[in-house]
DNA sequence: ACATTTGTCGAACGAACGTTCGAGACGCCT
DNA sequence: AGGCGTCTCGAACGTTCGTTCGACAAATGT
């Protein structure tokens, strides 16, 4: 199903609309399942006329991962400015990521989805500001694991365990049904963090192998 | 690039030869990408000749989809059988997985990516094999959150974040310079269950052994 | 008033797409 | 030898693809 809303009459706000109701079509049919007329149809603009937006179908993707990408980037930096404790610089690197899956789950759908797309001209620069990223998120992860880490943990896999947690949500959140953004962050905080055990002063009994609880039906 | 292996004369073989190759043309050009003449070429199988072993391009991606599934599914309860503590469970889990992950990348990749790329009489099929291998995962965590779970950990997210956890890896897990399946499993177990921030009596002067581990990249 | 820029589109282009058809080659039974 | 499944493929079908072209209306500048 398309959105329907009247079309704008300013050109700069006639882009904003064929990028969002692109980044929708391609969320649900992939760049390469969805054919130019397709965004045509739901763009309410005709097929040529496209084309004075854009040279071609991939310039098209390029804009929605590029200005997606970049508002997440710089949406991060503009929080994370004067905040220095890392605790809460990985909270707020969470929250954004979250928050900003939410609420444009086509764009993100498209940034996670269409990663390797893109060809050479405009692929390369989507991975300069994916490479930038993933380094602010690296830093913060650094700063929190001079504190001290748990043995064994190398950090480029936890880091992009992270991620894998953050970017694999579009595969299962249902708005309305899993919990929010502000929960989501929490609950992901704390278990990459924590984990999912009670970590608290008293760790009871160490698990001992010999334990069979009983099996849960 | 593709492989040249000779063609086999058995049947058998050979379909199971065009699903390995069609898996690989798949996961570099995503389903919607990749053309039967791409196929045709790629198994040196004329384009008519393809059609003996399947219905459709639909077909296809569902046998690989349906085979690599049944495979990991069956090959994790034979795994578990007989094993009953929790923990270890979790373990073989998280092995299973990611060992398949790392020595069938092509196949997982398909398994990951083209989730919603199969239409309705093939769809639910794959969709009925994926809800009984979630619902395994489900159940071997409940048996674990029953010996004591961290606060506020929703089992729905943190089961789903495991997975993220795991699927993630074939965006960026480079065999030979990332860990081998049981480094990355520990890694994960690890994470899962305690997090990256040291745990237990004694939260601070942690200086272990992951130091060393510069990112190569 | 007029020339220029800015948007917009119907119609068409050649190429590539998934799929089908009929014919033929091969091995195996009687 | 002759018949019959099994397997293979060149050639073609109709459709859809991304992109281009030239025409044209409305706004803008002078």
């Amino acid at each position: 199903m398309v959105s329907s809303i009247p079309i704008p009459r300013d050109s700069e706000a006639k882009l904003q609309h064929i990028l969002r109701t692109a980044a929708q079509v391609f969320a649900q049919q992939g760049f390469a399942g969805a054919s130019m007329r397709d965004i045509s149809r739901a763009t309410r603009v005709s097929l040529a006329g496209l084309y004075y937006y854009f040279e071609n179908k991939q310039h098209l993707l390029y804009l929605i991962q590029n200005t997606t990408f970049t508002f997440v980037l710089e949406s991060l930096r503009s929080r994370l400015h004067g905040v220095h404790e890392p605790p809460e610089r990985l909270r707020l690197l969470v929250l954004n990521h979250i928050e900003y899956f939410l609420s444009h789950p086509n764009e993100m759908k498209v940034l996670s989805h269409e990663e390797d797309a893109l060809g050479d001209p405009y692929g390369e620069k989507v991975q300069a500001i994916k490479r930038r990223y993933y380094a602010l998120a690296r830093e913060i992860f650094d700063s929190i694991a001079a504190e001290g880490l748990a043995p064994g943990i190398h950090p480029r896999i936890a880091v992009l365990s992270l991620f894998g947690m953050m970017n694999w949500t579009y595969k299962w959140h249902k708005p309305g049904v899993d919990p929010d953004a502000a929960e989501l962050t929490a609950a992901i905080v704390g278990l990459f963090l924590h984990g999912v055990l009670p970590s608290g002063p008293e760790p009871k009994h160490m698990f001992a192998e010999g334990i069979t609880a009983g099996d849960p039906r």
